[in-house]
DNA sequence: AACTCACGCAACCGCTTCAGG
DNA sequence: CCCTGAAGCGGTTGCGTGAGT
């Protein structure tokens, strides 16, 4: 790749992620959630670029992700989805609990494709992806992500509960919706289009009932932590014992902290 | 055994969108 | 209203690996 580094700042690590470094992120998000992708390798002593490190937790470590082949059931929801949505992978990927969109679009790519038939070819570059400047003017609810971002996340849910919250069904709708704004069949109103994907959702996909249910106005959130500082580092080291002692000792070290509690 | 090639996955980059100042 | 920073998305690429010769 001949392009250059999307964050300027030099001395950042690229490439593939070792086990160790993951480890320190699932450990900070475990305890502290990840509110700002920007702070967070800072504040977990690892030389990535919040961008990375979103990237690995999203595709590869959240918990929730399911591994393995895709079934026949799942390779048959995406090629409908992709006939429906195009391009649209983080929409698909709502509709697909336990799968990240990168993971669908490498799929799409190597065997769907294929199997979507040489319609799908023409199809692809006509819908490619939507023209965005048609989606955005729908307001906040579009997009998939737009949705993720209504719920604040605190350290257990964004681990446990909401570290996938891209998949879950109030993103789904609000996915399709984007999708009947986005994918624009021809001078169709956009309040038919919404009531005809609503409907195919459920005749179509097999959501989990109970995150199907799931109300998020409901669920009593309470606001992410702030980031830790360095006592806060120190109080952790001390208050920990065993594995959790050498994580924090070793995070202390990576972000420079260690020096820096030396001089308080 | 050595080499080549194709495939699949993981990661990166640039662009877009949105929220807040 | 404009500007800026942060997050997210989709396209693209590099590299590891296994199959074939």
């Amino acid at each position: 790749m001949v392009r250059s580094p999307c964050c300027a700042k030099m001395g950042l690590k690229k490439g593939p992620w070792t086990t160790e470094e993951d480890q320190i992120l699932v450990a900070y998000i475990k305890r502290y959630g990840h509110a700002n992708w920007r702070a967070l390798p800072k504040q977990a002593g690892l030389l990535r670029c919040g961008k990375s490190c979103r990237l690995r937790w999203m595709n590869y470590l959240r918990p929730d992700i399911k591994r393995g082949n895709f079934t026949k059931e799942e390779q048959e929801t995406i090629i409908r989805l992709h006939e429906r949505l195009g391009n649209r992978w983080s929409a698909i990927a709502a509709g697909l609990p336990g799968r990240t969109d990168n993971e669908i679009k490498n799929v799409w790519h190597t065997h769907l494709k294929k199997l979507a038939g040489p319609n799908m070819a023409s199809k692809e570059s006509q819908r490619k992806t939507p023209d965005r400047s048609m989606v955005k003017k729908k307001g906040s609810l579009d997009r998939g992500h737009d949705t993720a971002r209504l719920v604040s996340v605190s350290p257990e849910q964004s681990y446990s509960d909401f570290s996938s919250c891209a998949t879950d069904s109030s993103t789904a709708s609000a996915a399709i919706s984007d999708c009947t704004v986005g994918v624009k069949e021809e001078s169709c109103p956009a309040e038919d289009l919404q009531e005809i994907d609503e409907r195919f959702w459920l005749e179509t996909l097999s959501m989990d009932d109970s995150a199907a249910s799931m109300d998020i106005t409901t669920l009593e959130i309470p606001p992410p932590p702030p980031p830790p500082a360095v006592t806060d580092h120190f109080n952790l080291l001390t208050s920990s014992n065993g594995d959790d002692m050498d994580f924090w000792m070793e995070v202390l070290m990576r972000s420079g902290d260690l020096q820096e509690l030396s001089q308080i």
